[in-house]
DNA sequence: TAGGGAGACATACTCTCGGTATCCAACATT
DNA sequence: AATGTTGGATACCGAGAGTATGTCTCCCTA
């Protein structure tokens, strides 16, 4: 139904202007699949720029189109709508968060150098406010929590868990996945939280600064007990 | 402009039916005035009760506005539009649970054993679905960072800020106020994501166990090393 | 006790925005 | 050349947040 716009001139620009044309043409893409990759890629940078400034529903889609200079029309071809969008930029973040942990941790061989080493880094990268406000903010809220986990589990959550796992079976004891999974899961969290309150204190430096020596407090006091073989505490009263 | 729809018949049920009249009207309040607290009261109602099963996002107001039997013009007469309804939800959720912690710490006057009291009580509340959705997971998203952190602190919080505050001013050594808001922020983000975690499995019994068993852990660790009077650690060697 | 605020809503509208339907041109394939 | 496929443009639609404005009724005061 409605009038068909077939006679609508369509003035099309030269289309995908000066865009494209960087990895040397070797590969065997072709043309029309660099420019494609390469739009898609605009998307998702616009989008990375606008959520983190402005916020996920904030950001409109015509915003979003505009930045990279292409319509709707690319955008659903090339996504399923703005969550799937969102998504993408999630993801990318993620990695890159991911990669600059992962970085921070080589040339540390003890495991409980590995932590301190990888609570640094954290530290740092949680400043990023790319990263604060796509996964850490809206990231839970957009994807819907289980989906964020999901992603979570992947990559930043999962340097977390390897640290703890690798601490934790360096230990006396042994203890099931699940228990790990907590530990880890509480120092992600304990994590995200100090993350936090660095990247939104009026001093960042100094705040980093209290983060670390707090962590390292903690830390320190958990390992003493870990290397002292202390068992795990029973659960409250309460369990029959 | 716009025509006037002043001939539109008003059909103008007998209004404020049986809600309301709860409070015996003793005090100096007017009936008007118990009519309107009542319908307010309703919106959060309801309100509390979609954004908790269906999310910020996907719950309209036209959908509230139905459940609590009145129109946008009412709602926007109380609330100036979406989000500041949200934060009364947000308020009245957090007040809840910071009741319910709190009366969990009565009973107590060992500062370690209203820790874990506080710990227990918080892992129990953190799995009303309420708490996890409105506060926990799209509290931040919806009302922006820096206001969620304002509510936070004033209740759920503030009390393990106190209980911080107790347990390491009964320590030998002395820190300032922005140290010890520090080593809270690190432990209510190791609670939350713990209370997640638990709220969010398939065995919400066992997973509380597990928690309570590792904070009891990282909690012993840490208070082994309080009482020892252990300094704190310095920063990593960049700082300058 | 009449009347005039003003508070507490109702109704109808606007406008932004996510998503869809449809079309077209540029390649690729035979 | 004919045909299919992919990348993308345009126009449109409906949902829903917010607004403009009217109106009823309680309450207070003269």
């Amino acid at each position: 139904m409605a009038k068909s716009p077939k006679s609508s001139v369509s003035k099309l620009v030269p289309r995908v202007s000066e865009v494209a044309k960087a990895a040397g043409s070797v590969s065997g893409v072709s043309r029309r699949q660099q420019y494609s990759a390469s739009t898609k890629r605009a998307l998702v940078d616009v989008a990375e720029r606008l959520f983190t400034e402005n916020g996920y529903a904030a950001t409109s889609l015509d915003a979003i189109v505009a930045g990279a200079r292409v319509t709707k029309g690319a955008l659903y071809h090339h996504f399923s709508g703005k969550q799937e969008l969102f998504e993408a930029v999630f993801e990318r973040v993620e990695a890159k968060t991911s990669k600059a942990i992962q970085k921070a941790l080589r040339g540390h061989r003890d495991p409980w150098d590995k932590a301190r080493a990888g609570l640094e880094a954290f530290v740092v990268v949680v400043q990023d406010p790319g990263y604060r406000r796509v996964v850490i903010q809206e990231g839970p809220a957009v994807l819907g929590y289980e989906r964020f986990r999901e992603q979570e589990e992947r990559s930043t959550f999962a340097i977390v868990l390897d640290i703890v796992r690798a601490v934790l079976t360096a230990g006396t004891w042994e203890l099931d996945e699940e228990m790990l999974q907590t530990f880890a899961r509480i120092f992600f969290g304990a994590l995200s939280s100090a993350g936090d309150s660095v990247a939104s204190a009026e001093d960042p430096e100094a705040a980093a600064e209290r983060v670390e020596r707090a962590l390292g407090f903690i830390i320190a006091g958990f390992q003493a007990l870990v290397e002292a073989g202390r068992e795990l505490p029973p659960a409250s009263e309460r369990t029959d």
